[in-house]
DNA sequence: CGGTTAATTGAACGCATTCAACACGAGTGG
DNA sequence: CCACTCGTGTTGAATGCGTTCAATTAACCG
């Protein structure tokens, strides 16, 4: 099994790893497009999801129209237990996308209801920490340091590498709370400060690892 | 048992009966005054909490000093199982309370560790439906609908009654993510326009519950 | 009562938004 | 190969919302 890269994760993966496998035997394969939906906001929860490749993003629209990016999910992560018998996000393909699907019920059968209640707590927890994360996020910090957070968390993994962002700067807004001009704005400052280095819209590299890497904690 | 009332609580509660039960059988009761800490920030998080009565409070503090409320508890309210294996937030007393503690273990020993499992689970998402919806509050609401949120939300069990904030205007600011002159101007605004009428600043009615009930959307 | 903390109000500032114009890149067709 | 277009991203200027700092008032508790 490859090592699950996920900008958005906990460190501690391990809960999750009966997860992994049983929708790795268990499940079957689909193929998304870009911008295809993969579930719908309000449909029913009833199945485990994980990216074999390509990008995956959830997201919900009030009301009034405005929308709220949940997560990111990248090649390895599990996706679609967010929540309990609906789903509040939609999920639909950021890039074109290879997705690995199983049915709940198929995966308690086959690994015991008890070990993946067990295994879905983890993941669900683990899921939390990420959202209560995001909270602090949103309510105590700064456009420049939510813009650099986000930064840092992509390229945290390999930090002397370019890193690729894979979703529009509307995308990054909607999942800061910023509006996408803002999201710009900070990009560039980032820059002007010889904190990163774009070289071109979606791919930047780090230049002061410690100054971005400051903004994510 | 008797009802359990909470603002923040999903509507349905019916998967941590079994949890419920459990601490009331199981637990030891303990009392504590006001501002006293019930855990704290990192400690491990083995055991299992109910609130008697009185309000709890969780707070984290991040590096620079600033606060953020995770949520406040209420008579009838589980917490102390929003994450992992240690305590991301701290909960304090807000008044004067008693709470009913229990071990994990003690409470897997007598129902079963897949029961257990599949109960804060249970009670885990509901915990998340509250995060996601909170993000979304965060991210996309003005100040004045997130403090007529709050509002909505502790008086939406009985509208037409005059109903009692028990946390400090701070305590609000830390939760909505704004200063408490903020908070305290929203409330004169709501007040101006006649949605609510404060007796006294911990003790208001809904005037008008329509347009209160819209913000909490 | 006086002393103390909590809450409200005012004024000035600053950050992020909004609206608008412009730049850039990829794809298309002449 | 260049002109054109469309989607995406950047930049500028003006506005406004929420913050900050400071002063005042209200509630609480001895």
């Amino acid at each position: 099994m490859d090592k699950p890269y996920s900008p958005f994760a906990a460190d501690d993966r391990r809960p999750a790893a009966i997860l992994i496998d049983a929708v790795e035997r268990l499940g079957g394969s689909m193929r998304f497009s870009r911008d295809e939906e993969i579930y719908a906001q309000e449909e029913d929860a009833d199945r485990l999801y994980r990216v074999v490749s390509g990008v995956v993003r959830t997201s919900r629209f009030s009301a009034d129209g405005r929308r709220q990016i949940g997560s990111f999910y990248y090649a390895g992560d599990l996706f679609g237990f967010e929540v309990g018998s609906r789903h509040v996000f939609a999920a639909e393909a950021l890039t074109d996308c290879e997705v690995r699907v199983a049915r709940r019920g198929a995966i308690a059968l086959a690994a015991g209801t008890d070990k993946i209640d067990e295994a879905i707590l983890g993941a669900t927890q683990m899921e939390m920490e990420r959202l209560q994360a995001h909270v602090v996020l949103l309510c105590r910090r700064s456009a420049k340091e939510r813009v650099g957070a986000f930064l840092a968390a992509h390229a945290r993994n390999d930090p002397s590498a370019e890193t690729e962002l894979p979703m529009s700067r509307q995308d990054m807004a909607d999942y800061l709370g910023l509006s996408m001009e803002t999201v710009s704005r900070m990009l560039t400052r980032l820059q002007d400060e010889a904190i990163v280095d774009f070289g071109s819209t979606r791919r930047f590299q780090v230049r002061r690892w410690p100054a971005l890497a400051a903004m994510a904690a």
